[in-house]
DNA sequence: ATGAAAGCGCTAACAT
DNA sequence: ATGTTAGCGCTTTCAT
């Protein structure tokens, strides 16, 4: 390893000199510029980022911290933010807790402040007062993707309008003529789906359309449970037209639990999600599904939290997301008449 | 931020004492050990992990190098690495070159050695000496999974027998009956399916199924890349009644290609990957594919570059993973009698 | 058993 | 324009 004293000496000048010339910071004589800027290339010489971090008292590391890899838009939000992070100069380091608290609490406690300048937060099932106390001990917090722009946290987040995008999930059924819709709520009642649920028993009602709690399953956020959940309730409600789900898994269980029942996936019963996951585009039929911009939420979070943590922000922010869009695809359809 | 000197100020002892107490070290009395352990507790006190790296001169990290995001193999294997490495009690910095050379390049010059002890390289596409160079610097390089366990590169690394993983499949297929098979491989002829291809190719041999090259296509790695070459593939062999696809996304585009040729999965055409990847348990019909070892890869990379870190093994070796096995799911069944 | 002190590789005043 | 010096927070001999 070349040190920075090293590529000195060789140069004939001072430590303090050759950071000086790789910082462009300070004057240095051109001539000596030369001549450290040569050491360094003959000795191939790389700044210890470590050290460096140490004496900048900042690290060149953020952190996220995910709940959990079973639901494959957590890894699509790690790459995005890594590449946004990336192109800020930042290294990061995913911290995946496997949806246990416990975990989530050493990875802050080991590295928030101390080896990560600042964290995102994306979903990792932590209790508020455990972000507040790594806040206030000095390393930044965001929420990556928070919920509900009406009604802020206490800590600095970036917003997706999810009522919205129920909302608009619920809209492009009805506009289509469905009357009996059922709903996959991939959360408990007061989890982090309920919002999406919500705009969508909204929207309906805005139309005339009652949409009765029988007609809703709160479930796991899976494949699987969207699997059996259609399987229940499509025995239940036979008059179902269409399912909404809060999210793509479960809609991708439901279509092929249709698809096992002998029905057919629009011509029968519609199906619509919310993300846009990549499996989306590649199901079939492929699903029609609310996007949530995933990119622009991983570049404003990491924006947000570099605002913080370079105290270029005050600490209870939100920044709300562009609204998720519709992406149609070959999952939805008008309703076909059914005999009564 | 509490630093070791206001422990040790609190508890009335010096910072070397608190040390030795928090690591364990060293002999310290029971009293000023309790008494160190409650001011570290009052305190709230965490080792700053930079300094800490710094003085150790060793870092916490690891480094994973990814070509992509685009496959999803990428990112479930990111996961599995990181759940490895903190098993191990390390961080992970994950670097996603998105199959870019100089930012392949960049990272390694960047952060091997000076901010991770050592680095994990997953197909980024980088040259052999460049990664050789890293690890003439001093940071232990470990590619992750190498296609050929006959064939060692000159760097440690996982080996995943990708030969027997296509020969797998081809027994598959050949035992359902059938004479007739394409092939879509993902990646240059001389690129990383090449053995898997080679393997598939030497079971027909073995079975007596001569496969010509006409019946096979070297394509990229995609989803869309194998419906379009299965849609080409189908009109130009169509005698053709199962295809091989190196890799899970081929073969998934090609179910999709027969579907909207008008044809079923499997009964008029069987379709078999490579990899296991998560969409292949989702998708309809669930695709047959033979199943890499990615949790063990990904932990036996891990193992390895601590071993090499650590010194405890030597610079060029190499691990075999478990052989993939086949996982039968429902794109593959017996060739259905066709008229001539 | 505990303390003093040097040093990891770098940065950032402050001198000269 | 360049050098000197004092850290950053921690670990680790070496004394005591």
């Amino acid at each position: 390893m070349t040190t920075l004293s090293e590529v000195a000496r060789l140069a004939g000048v001072t430590s303090a000199t050759v950071s000086n010339v790789l910082r462009q910071r300070g004057k240095v004589g051109e001539q000596t510029r030369q001549r450290v800027l040569e050491a360094v290339a003959q000795l191939g010489y790389r700044p210890h980022l470590t050290a460096r971090a140490l004496a900048e008292g900042r690290a060149p590391t953020l952190a996220l911290v995910v709940s959990s890899i079973a639901n494959p838009f957590y890894p699509e939000f790690a790459l995005a933010a890594e590449r946004a992070a990336r192109e800020r100069g930042r290294f990061l380091i995913v911290c995946n807790t496997n949806d246990d608290p416990d975990t989530g609490r050493a990875y802050l406690d080991q590295i928030a402040g101390t080896l990560s300048d600042g964290v995102l937060i994306m979903n990792a099932n932590l209790p508020m007062d455990e972000l507040k106390k790594t806040e206030r001990r000095g390393a930044p917090v965001v929420l990556c993707m928070w919920e509900k722009p009406d009604a802020p946290p206490e800590l600095p987040c970036i917003a997706v309008d999810f009522y919205a995008a129920g909302a608009t999930a619920a809209q492009h059924l009805l506009g289509l003529g469905h009357r009996h819709i059922g709903a996959l709520v991939g959360s408990k009642k007061s989890g982090i789906h309920a919002e999406r649920y919500r705009g969508f028993v909204e929207a309906c009602a805005a139309a005339g359309v009652k949409h009765t709690l029988q007609s809703a399953r709160y479930i796991g956020d899976t494949v699987e449970a969207g699997y059996q959940a259609t399987i229940a309730l499509l025995r239940e409600e036979p008059q179902l037209t269409a399912i909404f789900a809060s999210n793509d898994l479960p809609a991708l269980g439901a279509m092929n639990a249709i698809a096992d029942l002998g029905m057919n996936v629009p011509r029968d019963i519609s199906v619509i999600g919310i993300t846009d996951i990549q499996w989306a585009r590649v199901s079939r039929p492929a699903l029609t599904t609310v996007a949530v911009p995933t990119e622009e939420a991983a570049r404003m979070s990491i924006d947000l939290l570099l605002a913080l943590i370079e105290g270029r922000s005050p600490s209870p922010v939100m920044r709300v997301t562009a609204t998720p869009q519709l992406v149609q695809r070959a999952s939805t359809a008008a309703p076909r008449k059914r005999k009564a």
